[in-house]
DNA sequence: TTGTAGGCGTTATCAA
DNA sequence: TTGATAACGCCTACAA
């Protein structure tokens, strides 16, 4: 048999397996793997004389072949809605990093929301039998079958801003209720009364969470939920630019736009309309980024640590990986209200200048 | 043999494999194979049972196996200095999307400009197999050794945004030499004089460019090149907020900035100085967001078309990957002047009233 | 048209 | 401490 191998080898120039390595350090192939894998037991003879090999012939393991027969990939698969949507590159690098660090690779997978694409990406992540899936799941459930296979192919998941209904599966995400909660009574704090809302998708949970913080703040304030000013958009530009169109014609005093995308288009709305912020309206925005600071208006916003949750989402899926049983875990966490220009500050002083 | 596979198998809830449809189908492992990889040849009759067996199990194909046996793993590698820098998202996801039309998925992989870091990933990547690489490559060569074990493993890979000396390789880039070229003449016609250049990393090939577009505007118009204006950075934030404390004080009428991340750190830099654009300084950037054209000042910049960058790179590899063997290709995509308010028209209407 | 058996490059079991 | 050799799950000549 190794006969045949030599043969094959030696007509074209393929990458060098464990077979060359072993023939050129005049060893067994066990003896080759040992020492690739650092076994202890190698006598240092033959550890110079494989390793001497090994450079030779550049030689590199053949991950696929060694994850066929340790059923394992050290591969994590991670599907997000777009990665082209600024909230997530932070997410991803994080989660390369701490992959990485751990001796994982991520393979990025893009739903645009869109369950037929999610159901694709999920069998593909189950064919290539990646040991773990950070996945920011679109509204709706789990197919029966994807959960049968996700768990006897033992492939855990972390949820990734989203819950899922009919996944019990750790969880990684900010307390948007707070969040949204936190911003909204800042700007009534500044004096704002009618507030509008720009929100997500209805069915995502991150969405939900961000309205009950709207209305919370709204309600421990006295003022009415004026079902009128809250639009459900799908946090993408285009949707916050109808939401511009739509809402500022009824004149609130200023608005909660729940992600950047969003507050791009509703910016640019009002820029059409010939509405100026902070004066004609008050504006908080949930993510933070860093060039933020430096353009006009300079925006208040939430801000979402979103390196930690890609780095979470991470540990948590290789705690599964490694064994961990336990039930599912929640880990929440916590934005921060970062105060610029963008809610009308003057407004505040003048009416502060009034009760005094 | 298929009898131990039995006892693992009912043992414990594991995947099902090619074997267990064959069994329950009640035929050969071969005509299982042949039905999931619709061969013409099989019967209506087993294509029903062998597809009734597929459903019932779940079964998905182990694609690791199917790739170790057919040598290639219809993966391809995609190494950026940093997903989290705003310029490559949008390249991943066209190279993501090009990539899953043609039924490949892609492993992503961050450098941060490191050459050790790369090396690593190359490493990794050959390991893994993938059929194809994306490289945005750091500065400096690549290695004899991994230039060696690229091609024997026959590795295409596809150079984006940067040339590497020693590789010859299909790439695709933009014009960035006419696009700073365009920039500086827009400047100039503009009215500005004196004007400053933040660049990239010196031994970056669009860098190089970038400087030299720029240099050949200011000669065209006659103008003096003062080195003191030129400003090394490395594409990131704090080099931009470096270059803007260095260039500010010498009061250059006006500045390109050669990608976003440093128009960032050099705007940040204007405002703790107390100078305002594009009343003390006129300003171009690389690189242009949707989120530009609505906050102020509405930057002028030299777009530059990412989806293209990220849909070509997949589709050069692709074509290596299904054998073309001609000699490397280079695509230049052209870059897009896009004026907006940065670059003080006003103060060209002033020069224009005094010289009249 | 279908089945059998060997190979893909590792790891792992069991002797030696 | 080492060496044969059987898995791992799939594809594919070669036979039937």
């Amino acid at each position: 048999m190794p006969e045949k191998k030599n043969r094959k080898r030696s007509a074209g120039s393929k990458a060098p397996s464990i077979y060359d390595v072993a023939r050129e350090a005049k060893v067994s192939v066990f003896t080759v793997s040992a020492v690739i894998n650092n076994k202890t037991w190698v006598s240092a003879t033959l550890v110079r004389r494989v390793k001497a090999a090994v450079a030779k012939l550049n030689y590199r393991p053949n991950l696929l072949a060694r994850s066929l027969a340790k059923h394992q990939t050290h591969t994590i698969g991670m599907v997000v809605t777009d990665i082209a949507n600024p909230f997530f590159p932070a997410i991803v690098r994080a989660a390369e990093d701490a992959a990485q660090k751990a001796g994982y690779s991520v393979l990025l997978c893009n739903s645009d929301d869109k369950q037929e694409k999610e159901t694709l990406y999920l069998d593909l992540l189950i064919s290539k039998r990646v040991d773990g899936i950070i996945l920011n799941k679109t509204p709706g459930e789990l197919s029966a079958v994807h959960r049968k296979m996700l768990s006897d192919a033992q492939i855990p998941v972390a949820l990734l801003m989203r819950s899922c209904p009919n996944l019990k599966a750790d969880i990684v995400q900010t307390d948007d209720e707070k969040g949204a909660h936190d911003a909204v009574a800042h700007l009534i704090r500044n004096g704002h009364r009618r507030i509008a809302l720009v929100g997500g998708p209805e069915h995502v949970s991150n969405a939900i969470s961000r309205r009950h913080g709207y209305r919370k703040a709204l309600e421990e304030a006295g003022l009415s939920i004026e079902p009128a000013l809250e639009f459900h958009g799908d946090y993408r530009i285009d949707s916050g630019h109808r939401a511009g169109l739509a809402l500022l014609p009824l004149r609130p005093d200023a608005v909660l736009v729940t992600n950047y995308l969003m507050t791009v288009g509703f910016m640019t709305a009002a820029n059409e309309m010939g509405m100026r912020c902070p004066e004609d309206f008050g504006l908080v925005s949930f993510d933070d980024y860093p060039w933020l600071g430096c353009f006009t208006p300079r925006l208040t916003t939430i801000e979402l640590p979103k390196y930690e949750l890609g780095e979470t989402a991470v540990n948590l899926l290789l705690d599964r990986i490694q064994g961990e049983k336990g039930r599912p875990r929640t880990v929440t966490l916590q934005p921060q209200l970062r105060v610029r220009d963008s809610c009308g500050f003057l407004r505040v002083v003048h009416k502060a200048t009034t009760h005094a």
